[in-house]
DNA sequence: ATATAATTGCGAATAGTTTGCAAGTAATTC
DNA sequence: GAATTACTTGCAAACTATTCGCAATTATAT
């Protein structure tokens, strides 16, 4: 899989590249699954440590610059994901027993036929797909 | 539109039935927007004061008996709506200007083709779809 | 009417997130 | 390469939404 590099990234959006930065937007990369600023605070590996306020405040920015979009919230935490060429949008499967995340392939154009009607509402910038059941392991499991 | 009627809803569902838990349901009912608990909480009309962590507790149990679901979450704020005939599954739009919510025509069949893919994953039984945009009305003010 | 079990209010705790401010650091200019 | 400037960061404290323990209250079954 294709992955972007932080520093050219950071870069291209005219945001200050930072060792911080850098590192923290390195875990978002390397994930294959959304995450959340908690876990990225203690995903920190070896000798660098970024404040659990800076994470926060780095999400923010990353969204805002349009490199992160927020991918769902649960349980009143937020979770982010890459927004680029890379990662386009697409559903999440929530398993309501394991909590397991599940990314879906990325919506198609008919997909977004649903959404016709909202589109008569206003320009839509952000799409939010949320699905959540019970994944095929816990179910046979239980 | 047919609403339900908060007392035989919770006979329904064989939870007890008291004037708490009625005043803020009858709320819930009259809404035509998702509702939060502190707007809940502060929309008690007359007397009758319900505490807030009631409240919490009360949409907890809502909706682990079916009487709610959760639509949507904005900016760590749980939104909840009736779940039952009267309100079926739709998705959300919110405008990121404005924060107003509208609530969207209910999913059709063809809309769950989208979910093929989930439901090889697992057995979904809940679908949170949320979009944002600008609403017509904040992009011409702009 | 009484008994029993569930519900509620209250206060305090918790979790996630935000903010102010002083100190530190990246990028710019000389 | 050093000085300047504006942006970033760490820290501690604040804030918001939500949860919890416990004693007092209340709905239902007897």
């Amino acid at each position: 899989m294709d992955r972007c590099n932080a520093t050219e990234l950071l870069r291209l959006k005219n945001v200050k590249v930072t060792r911080s930065r850098i590192a923290i937007l390195d875990e978002i990369i390397a994930s294959d699954n959304p995450v959340n600023a908690i876990d990225l605070h203690n995903g920190l590996s070896g000798q660098l440590t970024v404040n659990l306020a800076t994470v926060y405040r780095m999400l923010k920015l990353f969204v805002d610059v349009g490199i992160l979009r927020e991918a769902f919230a649960d349980n009143g935490t937020q979770y982010f994901e890459m927004a680029c060429v890379h990662n386009p949008a697409h559903a999440h499967f929530q398993c309501s027993k394991c909590k397991r995340i599940i990314c879906l392939s990325p919506l198609t154009f008919e997909d977004t036929i649903l959404f016709s009607e909202a589109s008569k509402i206003g320009e839509i910038n952000e799409i939010n797909i949320k699905l959540k059941g019970i994944c095929q392991k816990c179910r046979s499991t239980a």
